[in-house]
DNA sequence: TCATTTTTATGCGGCATCGCAAATAATCCT
DNA sequence: AGGATTATTTGCGATGCCGCATAAAAATGA
């Protein structure tokens, strides 16, 4: 890695886990969304203190964008371990749809679907930063779809596939969240790759 | 009509009409969602005084959830307007996403998507109202679908592709909010319908 | 006309939340 | 060691929002 910036810092050294408080907070804003979700609570959460949270993050607008910015770098890291090419587009596309559900279902409180889906919606009319946040994630999922179909499909056709891929990533989400059960959550998974693979 | 209700109203008579308050709480709801609309907004927008809106309806939430019915009721509307099956399923499946992507681009104050997807599931969490009502609106959408698919393919297999029609319709809602120009969207229903109605 | 019923209008009290300011603490640099 | 810099802690003030309670208004029914 080039010259990582382990430059020296010169006051009073930071006393939290920058990483770990985004995680937290993260974690607060894929239940309730942001708005639901008082930087008090986080506070107390973290045991970092409020004026400490603005000072590092600004607004709570802004913690909430960098607790996206973490939840698409865990799905970065999720699409190019399961989607790299090496198996079948079948094999390839069941295991991330059923790697998503996983993650969807996989709430402390409930499922909790998908953090970009279900929670920036809701904000995405009234706040610019947010809806391009929005817009961002649903491209690069669709890039990623659309990267794999590549391999075996021309261009155009591919990116086509790919926007539907989206599609039914995005209705797994909801769905999820909505309380539907993972026995149909699978079987909408085999028809959806069904049909992405026919043709 | 069986026997409509206009029995005696004993007191005082509502000043308000309660279908355009609900109306008027939907539009700020769908901008906004649950959480970001006051009932104070609503009070000041349709002249309503809260304890009159409370009287009325309740909560904010058995509002909010009064607007989400008001919503499925215009839907159901569109639905059997548009999939009569008086058509090819190509041509009304097109014709009703489209339909959709028109009132989903056709806020006041920017694309809204869908009241139901973009807004119900950042409370659906907590709320277990919400997300039985969210479950509701899916399960709706995707029967209106299997009602179509059912006239030309067999159960099961009109099913799966409901399901997947439904996945679209969600993924376009989510899309037009985010704030994906039309144009995109209407080709993502050309490739959405061809793939549906092949095979 | 008077009692009853229901809605409307006004206002109060409490709670949560956010932003800011002042004082204290920890570390680096000279 | 002492000054400079940045973080933390604590607390205050303002705002927005909700729920409730009370009093006035508008209709019905006897």
């Amino acid at each position: 890695m080039p010259h990582k910036n382990d430059a020296k810092p010169r006051g009073r050294p930071r006393a939290f886990d920058e990483r770990a408080v985004v995680a937290a907070a993260r974690d607060a804003f894929w239940d309730k969304g942001l708005a639901n979700v008082s930087l008090d609570a986080i506070a107390e959460k973290t045991g970092v203190a409020r004026p400490s949270l603005a000072a590092a993050f600004g607004d709570k607008r802004d913690l909430y964008l960098r607790a996206v910015a973490l939840f698409a770098e865990d799905l970065r890291a999720a699409v190019t371990a399961k989607m790299s090419g090496s198996r079948s587009l079948r094999e390839e596309l069941t295991a991330f749809y059923e790697a998503g559900v996983e993650l969807y279902l996989s709430g402390a409180h409930g499922p909790r679907g998908c953090l970009a889906v279900c929670t920036m919606p809701s904000e995405a009319v009234e706040s610019a930063d947010v809806r391009e946040g929005l817009k961002a994630m649903i491209d690069a999922a669709d890039e990623a779809f659309f990267h794999r179909f590549k391999r075996t499909l021309p261009e155009r056709a591919a990116r086509a596939r790919a926007e539907i891929a989206g599609a039914i990533l995005h209705s797994l989400a909801l769905r999820a969240r909505a309380g539907t059960p993972k026995r149909d959550l699978k079987a909408m998974i085999r028809e959806g790759v069904d049909l992405l693979c026919a043709g």
